[in-house]
DNA sequence: CACCGCAAACTGTGATCACAATTTACAGCG
DNA sequence: CGCTGTAAATTGTGATCACAGTTTGCGGTG
């Protein structure tokens, strides 16, 4: 990380603590940093091979947002561990939020929208017939938000990324425990045909229990897991 | 800011960044910043008397908590201005939480808290008489979020925090159009009885209708200033 | 008086260094 | 073999510099 480069060449593409920021929220979400260890500014510097100076950003950033912790006391980083009450309050959290972001984005619902809608349903479905855990994360994270962003909230739209975020380490506690299959009932559909019908109390309905089921699989996973 | 100093005398206190994070957040929500105009890091820097480096980190927090916006294209910073549907968002996403925060402390309430309580709400009350407008915002603050903090719901108040943090700046507005006595119907007494009952719906009811009434009139003024 | 153009000032970003505090490693003693 | 004290390594924090892009100011030209 140390050979001469060219700097800075791009001005209006993304920054480096911007792709380092998305770089350790990847990790993070599906799991590749487990909930508890010790991170460090220049283990992850050296690791993605950039200075210091962008990931103390990107750190900065992820702990107002709360996907790192920071120890008060010896201001060492780590992963949030994860426990039964924090997911309550999560899922709680994601439970009001996502179901009003569906019901906002109904009534702007397109063929557009519902053909990319079924592309990324269909890439979850194969995802989870090959036990893809990663796959599967990226695909049905990327249905919920082409979804909320129709809504055209960006506010609460930030405040669902940010639960994502924090609940990611979750998610792959339970793959690790129950495996992929574990989590099929599909309530895309459902979904698909609320918005095609621009229904917002369906769309509403179908997020919500689509929601409500994946986070009862955690909590008994996390229970389970103690 | 160039004088020699001592540099970093103590450990277990809060950090340079964490004091600037303070003095800005405070500056945001008692409105000394006014929305949609721009600000700098090296600014900040010279009028808080440190060196960029904290208020990179302090900007950088805020950024993420919303409190502040950054221009994509040119990457300037600025104060995030005020529209009708953001207001509606932050209103919606405040009278979940905080309500949900107050039921959740309900049946934790001591008299330790009640007697915090109730110190606070005259301080409100005070202000409210003396015209005093960052007393007044000061003060309805440290109610709201004593209270909220014996939730003991840690993911929760964050989110709540954040929220208050993006919603001074409207506080302000309001002040400048409709005086500090334009809202003084107290809920606060409401809110103290239900919690020495243990009575969480009471309390969730309350705090519902306090939060309801100050956003009813935020949004009128809003609406009416633009 | 209006308009263009260029230079100076200012912006955020990244790298590098310094420093104090903590953690880790290990040699020496019991 | 276990404990302890000390030195080395590692940590987050802050300052300073370099750089490229943008904005701002001002002088000259029509």
């Amino acid at each position: 990380m140390s050979e001469a480069k060219s700097r800075k060449p791009l001005a209006d593409s993304l920054a480096v603590h911007d792709q380092v920021y998305e770089a350790i929220r990847q990790a993070l979400i599906t799991g590749r940093i487990a909930p508890g260890v010790g991170v460090s500014l220049r283990s992850l510097a050296a690791e993605l091979g950039v200075s210091p100076m962008p990931v103390r950003d990107a750190v900065r950033r992820l702990v107002a947002e709360r996907a790192l912790a920071i120890n008060p006391a010896n201001k060492r980083l780590s992963v949030p561990s994860l426990t039964a009450d924090r997911l309550d309050q999560l899922s709680q959290a994601r439970l009001w939020i996502e179901p009003e972001l569906a019901a906002r984005a109904a009534p702007h619902a397109d063929a557009a929208l519902l053909k990319r809608l079924r592309e990324l349903d269909a890439a979850v479905d194969d995802a989870l017939k090959l036990g893809d855990v990663d796959a599967y994360m990226t695909a049905n994270h990327d249905f919920h938000f082409a979804l909320y962003e129709r809504a055209g909230a960006e506010v609460l739209l930030a405040m669902a990324g940010g639960l994502w975020l924090q609940i990611g380490p979750f998610m792959r506690v339970v793959f690790g425990r129950v495996g992929a299959d574990g989590l099929v009932a599909d309530r895309h559909a459902e979904a698909m045909q609320a918005l095609k019908a621009h229904d917002a109390e369906g769309a509403r309905r179908a997020i919500a229990a689509d929601l409500s089921e994946g986070m009862d699989k955690m909590r008994v996973a996390v229970e389970a897991g103690r």
